[in-house]
DNA sequence: TGTACATCAGTGAACGCGCGTTCACTGATGTAC
DNA sequence: TGTACATCAGTGAACGCGCGTTCACTGATGTAC
């Protein structure tokens, strides 16, 4: 899979970078063929070639984006001194910085559609990113086993870390109405009270 | 605005029940006009009589239910013990009861497509909405005052509370593999552990 | 190093389909007198 | 209570537009010998 050529990568970047571009400017139904095909100067047939329809190009640009995302997650997780408390705070940090820096793929991570069309295309999408989540779910596995965390079931420990992070993300993308380097101290100690033994 | 004939409201009632179901069948675009037509028997040119456009409709249908959906957490808090944890316990069981008893109307409303254009219409929406969110932030407000919650800045209280259970909410619908009713409690224990003085 | 060749990458005109919307019209409803 | 009439509600054929996709073809790249 993927181009075979060094032309076929910088066509395929620059096709994943225009559909970037039209999406936040006209959401999902802003991104035609057409769009695509003037704003990046790549012909349809090539964008076929490889990306198999528009759906794919979509798709693609959305696995790109979300593998980003968790490997910036995973970085900090890593850096951080290795216990829980430091460690949450670490991913609640890294998410809004990234979110700030990237809000326009942000807004396409966010999207129930995207969401959806890559749950309908089946478990191997699944699969792929529990791979790429694995690191962070071991990680926080392993400090529940330690006892630093609350004995939680995976789908609640995930919503109390996750859920506010992203709900913190998704006003700032809508509103632009919080100062995200300001809350973000006072959102990650919060996060922590809930999970917490 | 709206129906000024006993048939008017059928019709329109109708027209956002099959709307409803063809967007849990088929999202976004499933919902067609010729779909609509079709499946509700209201011809293409009553549709717009009613709604204006084929956006109009979806429009609708997300405010009737983001209507419901407050009313229903407003009278949730309301008929709570008026503490501010028995209060935030009864909002998120509400929401997650809600969800489960309506997971197509939720699974509409968490779209972001919907909240976009919703955003686009202008602040007229986002004032309606904020008059029937009233009663839940004065409420919120009024507790924080008492120093019954946690001085946070409002949009990282919203996230707080709102946050875990969306995002529980979310899972449940994309996946189904937690039971709402037997987690709520632990959730709704552990938001209010995060937002409590 | 040079050449042959299979494969990859890219082109763009052409296609048909289904979409959202309109409009001239008919029928139903409710109200005023 | 009965009638006239303005307005609301509903019809469905017709329209044109822009969409996603295809395909026969040319050109570029990398590799094997």
């Amino acid at each position: 899979m993927g181009p075979k050529q060094r032309r076929g990568e910088t066509t395929v970047e620059r096709v994943l970078d225009c559909a970037l571009d039209l999406y936040s400017a006209g959401g999902e139904e802003g991104v035609t063929v057409s769009a695509v095909t003037s704003a990046s100067g790549v012909s349809a047939g090539s964008v076929y070639h490889h990306f198999g329809s528009l759906q794919g190009v979509l798709t693609a640009l959305a696995h790109r984006w979300l593998g980003r995302l968790l490997a910036e997650l995973a970085g900090a997780v890593e850096r951080s001194e290795g216990d829980a408390r430091s460690g949450i705070e670490a991913l609640v940090g890294a998410y809004l910085r990234f979110v700030r820096e990237h809000p326009d793929a942000a807004r396409l991570m966010h999207s129930v559609t995207v969401d959806r069309h890559a749950m309908e295309q089946g478990r191997q999408v699944r699969g792929s990113q529990e791979a790429r989540l694995a690191p962070l779910a071991v990680w926080l596995l392993a400090r529940q086993e330690a006892g630093e965390v609350a004995a939680l079931p995976p789908a609640v420990l995930e919503a109390l870390v996750m859920g506010p992070v992203t709900a913190l993300a998704r006003r700032w993308l809508a509103l632009g109405d919080v100062d995200l380097d300001e809350t973000a101290p006072a959102l990650a100690h919060r996060v922590w009270r809930s999970v917490s033994p």
